[in-house]
DNA sequence: CAGGACATGTAACGCGTTACATGATTTG
DNA sequence: CAAATCATGTAACGCGTTACATGTCCTG
C-alpha cells in the first residue's frame, strides 16, 4: 500500500525538505502515528523521483556538504490528493503487544499481573504528561481559538488525539489494576 | 522480536490447538490487538517445534483428514513466562493511516476533510456498537462481577479496552468535525 | 451434491529494522 | 578539538501479506 510514499508527499506538499528533515518530522509529533528510518526513506525518495512524483535540487551546505532538497511535482500533488480523499475501512487489527499480554493474564500470578500493569500505567502517565506539555506549547504558539485555517491545525489534531489516546489507556489500566488487586485480596 | 511466537505460546498455555484454531482466535476478540495469517502461522509452528517450545500429535478428523494438535512444553512455558513478566517501554509510534491524513489536513479543502472525517466517524461508531454487543454477550456468559479468577478475564480486558479505544476515537472525531465545520462556515 | 468450513502447506514480494559505512558542520 | 548534529547511502535479515496449491468434511 506504500503509505510511506504518501507520508513523504504530504510532508513535501507543505514545503521543500531534505531526506534528513523528514526523519526529524518522524521523530516529532507526527511520529505518534507514523514513522520511518532514514534507511527506508532514502530509497523511497529515489523511487518517487523516478516515478516523477517528486524532484530535487542539490544544495551545498557550508563549503562541501551536499544536501538534496526535494519538492513535490504536479503529478505528486494529484497522487497525494487521491489518497487523502479516499475513504478506507477501519483496520481490523491495531497491534499492541501489551494488550496481547493482557489477553494472557490467566498465565500470570496476580502479583505478576499487578506489577506489569502498574509499570505500564506509570509509563503511559509519563507519556501523557509529555504530550500535554507539547500541546500547551502549541496552543501558545497558535493562539487559543485554533481553527481549520491555522497552519498548526494538523499538529493540533495529532497532538490532541495522541493525548486522549494515552489518557484513555491510563484510565483503562487503572480500572484493570483495581480488578486485579481485588481478586488478589480475596485469595 | 518474534511476538507471534509468544502469541502462539500464550494461546497454547490455555490448551491444545491446531494451526487452524489459532487463525480463528486471531479473527475473534484477540484480533483487535494481534493477528497473523495461516501462511505465517504454519512456518512459525514448525520453527517452535524444532526449538522445543511446543510439540504436536497428529489426529485424524473424520476418516482421512489429518490435523496437528499442538501443546506447549515446559521449556515453552518458561519462555512464555519470561516474556509476559518483562517490562517494556511504551512504543513511540503506533501507526494509524487515518491520523497521517489528519496531519495533512491543510492539503485538503474543508469540504473534503469534512467528508473524510464524517466517514471515519460513521465506521468507528459501527465498530464500537459491534464491540459493545460482544461485551454484553461476554458479561452474560461470565456473570456481572467478573474478576481475576474468571476464565474470561482476558477476554473481558481485551474487549473493554477495544471498546474504549473506539469510543475515544469517536469523541475526538466529533470534536474535530465541529472545528472543521466552524472553519468552513466562516469562509 | 454443492457450498462453506475445516485443514495445511509453499512462494513471491514488499515493508521495516538493524547494522554497516562514510563524511561534513556546528557548538561548547 | 571533541561531541553532537547534519547528511546520505547500502546490505542483510526478519516480519507480514497476497497468491498459489491441495484436499477433506459437514450441512442443507
Amino acid at each position: 500500500m506504500r503509505v510511506l510514499k504518501y507520508a513523504i508527499l504530504g510532508l513535501l506538499d507543505k514545503g521543500s525538505l531534505s531526506g534528513y528533515d523528514m526523519t526529524s518530522h518522524f521523530k516529532a509529533e507526527l511520529g505518534q502515528f507514523w514513522s520511518a528510518k532514514h534507511s527506508q526513506i532514502y530509497p523511497e525518495l529515489k523511487k518517487l523521483t523516478n516515478e516523477g512524483f517528486i524532484e530535487f535540487k542539490t544544495v551545498i551546505q557550508g563549503s562541501k556538504l551536499e544536501k538534496k532538497m526535494y519538492s513535490i511535482t504536479d503529478d505528486g500533488k494529484r497522487e497525494l490528493h487521491e489518497w487523502l480523499t479516499a475513504y478506507k475501512p477501519v483496520p481490523d487489527t491495531v497491534k499492541d503487544e501489551f494488550m496481547l499480554k493482557a489477553y494472557f493474564i490467566s498465565s500470570m500470578k496476580p502479583a505478576e499481573a499487578e506489577g506489569l500493569f502498574a509499570d505500564q500505567l506509570a509509563k503511559r502517565k509519563e507519556k501523557a504528561a509529555f504530550l500535554k506539555e507539547r500541546l500547551e506549547t502549541l496552543k501558545q504558539e497558535a493562539g487559543p481559538g485554533i481553527s481549520f485555517r491555522s497552519p498548526h491545525f494538523g499538529h493540533y489534531l495529532v497532538l490532541t488525539r495522541a493525548l486522549e489516546r494515552e489518557n484513555g489507556y491510563c484510565s483503562w489500566l487503572e480500572k484493570a489494576l483495581e480488578l486485579i488487586k481485588s481478586g488478589q485480596a480475596g485469595s
